[in-house]
DNA sequence: GCCGTAGTACGATGAACTTCGTACTATTAC
DNA sequence: GTAATAGTACGAAGTTCATCGTACTACGGC
């Protein structure tokens, strides 16, 4: 089977705080995953964003991003695809998302 | 005279960067400050906002504020007086600051 | 002048975070 | 089954950061 998709831990939409949301778009490397998340529109391989990081440390900024409930992640495969939880977002913190993405750089 | 009011170094606004400024939002401290500076409207003086932290830490934190471009300070006799730079802000990342106000707690 | 007030500057400390390499798991392809 | 691929888990190293106390400066009132 191809399609098995798993689900991962995420917090639902009432869980999520601004405080954990900021400090999670906080880091240069994961407000870039953002940003090219947004850019890309629909879900995305994990690898697929290139970063001058290493394999293991894409992983930990994956997991901060989607426990604080920026991105959402799903298992297909040997692979996991991530997306921005754009509606979520948009519905707590409306703006927020296209403030950031509004940035020059 | 108590008119005096003296300036302090703060970016520009092409200066300021989204980085600095999500930095500089992300901790529970200074985002409190940055919410109670909206509530409040105009300009306040830095003790004025209660916080668990001694006078040192304040200090520091408005200082990242200030340098992010999140905050505009000027001195006043013996007081600094801050305010929020909305209009640079909404200029620079349109909704980001209203997507943070909005936000539950 | 003298004292109180408002806030800064500096150095130290301890916690949190980013980063990495290596070892490991799970799925797909041959 | 074997090998390759995609990603996780864990521990370590180095850095950044929030916090504090103390010492200091500057202004205002008496």
């Amino acid at each position: 089977m191809t399609e098995v998709v798993q689900a991962l831990p995420h917090p639902t939409r009432d869980e999520i705080r601004i405080d954990a949301v900021l400090h999670a778009l906080a880091d240069p490397m994961r407000l870039h995953m953002v940003r090219e998340l947004a850019k890309l529109g629909e879900g995305v391989a994990c690898g697929t964003i290139e970063l001058p990081i290493s394999k293991s440390t894409r992983t930990h900024h994956l997991r901060i991003l989607r426990d604080a409930g920026v991105t959402w992640t799903v298992q297909s495969g040997t692979s996991r695809i991530t997306s921005l939880r754009r509606d979520d977002l948009d519905t707590l913190f409306p703006g927020l998302l296209t403030g950031i993405l509004a940035a020059k750089k």
